[in-house]
DNA sequence: ATCTTTATTGACTCGTCAATCAACAAAAAA
DNA sequence: TTTTTTGTTGATTGACGAGTCAATAAAGAT
């Protein structure tokens, strides 16, 4: 049955079966053979295109970091009113997009991997330097001098909020999310 | 050489141990080897005492939020004001005794766990409880009707400071953290 | 029509690790 | 002194899982 072409289409498949088999899953340790049967493919073909269980785990971080990135940007396109942006930013980081129960698992995966496997950090330290310019971008004209400790704060909130989701078994509330960010941000 | 009365002697070493490895291993995955090397013994006497690795991993659980829970009572003893207390408790949370990489480490593999062992969900239940109602008690005066939202808030950044401990290679600043937090609870 | 490239998998290797067991040592009880 | 209880480990078992490989098949190239 073999027809050609077929790499890029297997590596999209096994990305997401990845996302969804770690958003299944309780555990954090998924197989490549769970991977690979929910891409409905074997295990072999799964080692073969991606060289090993890390590099299919990478590539799912760099599709969720890629997905997000762009859906902000395209949000974030042409407004100028800081506080607008900042609402921006929350909004897609707790978007249906991204504030998924498969998605916010798969974050817990990474944050362990990132531990471990140096260009999962690595993945990791450039989202969260993008998160953190966004970020004082906003809030420099906002809060002035405390923009950074802010943007700091607002940047470990964002992920503190993430992780309690990750293990409390309900299911994400985005809005809540963001009001609740927000409600800190401008306290009182 | 065996001494009688070893049982408490050598829980409380595999416990020190487990979380010392965790501490010191990148890997969340430490293994019942490794801790009873660390403490001294025989993996077999590790099962022995424990019957099975996460039993081994409950205790040095229980373990950290005992010992949390004792210093956060004592140093809350006969502190009435609100803003006082609230002070103590950041300072607890991000004092020397807890807020430790090994400790840290320990947490990452907590929340891990907790997904997916009920015992250790239950423990982690508890302690939010806890900690919430703390927070609340002091925020409720100071704060009025937003006191549960900034209840919630402040636990998740709590939780959020630690987590991005665990994965930034430097070592833990409580002082720091604490300003941190007290910054953006207070903001202005 | 043959050769090469791409797609695909079942079977296998190899390592790791939790858990068990049989055995040994010494203290305490009988 | 014998027996039981407590402490302890080396060796073993059994499972699981990542990664490899040889083999098969079809498409395209020569």
């Amino acid at each position: 049955m073999p027809r050609l072409g077929m790499e890029p289409i297997r590596k999209a498949a096994l990305i997401k079966a990845a996302i969804e088999e770690i958003g299944a899953s309780s555990t954090l340790d998924v197989t490549v053979s769970q991977i690979a049967r929910r891409a409905g493919v074997s295990s072999a073909l799964a080692h073969h295109y991606f060289g090993s269980k890390e590099e299919i785990l990478l590539a799912a971080m760099r599709d969720v970091l890629t997905q997000y990135g762009l859906e902000i940007r395209a949000a974030l396109l042409g407004l100028e009113d800081p506080a607008q942006r900042l609402r921006v930013i929350l909004q897609t980081s707790f978007g249906p997009q991204n504030f998924r129960r498969e998605v916010i698992s798969a974050w817990l995966t990474f944050w362990v991997m990132a531990r471990a496997v140096p260009k999962a950090r690595r993945l990791l330290t450039i989202y969260e330097r993008r998160l953190q310019s966004n970020l004082l971008f906003c809030l420099r004209p906002l809060t002035g001098a405390r923009a950074t400790e802010l943007a700091d704060a607002t940047g470990a909130l964002i992920d503190g909020v993430y992780l309690r989701t990750a293990l409390s078994g309900d299911l994400p509330d985005g809005e809540a999310a963001v009001a609740l960010i927000e409600s800190m941000i401008f306290a009182r």
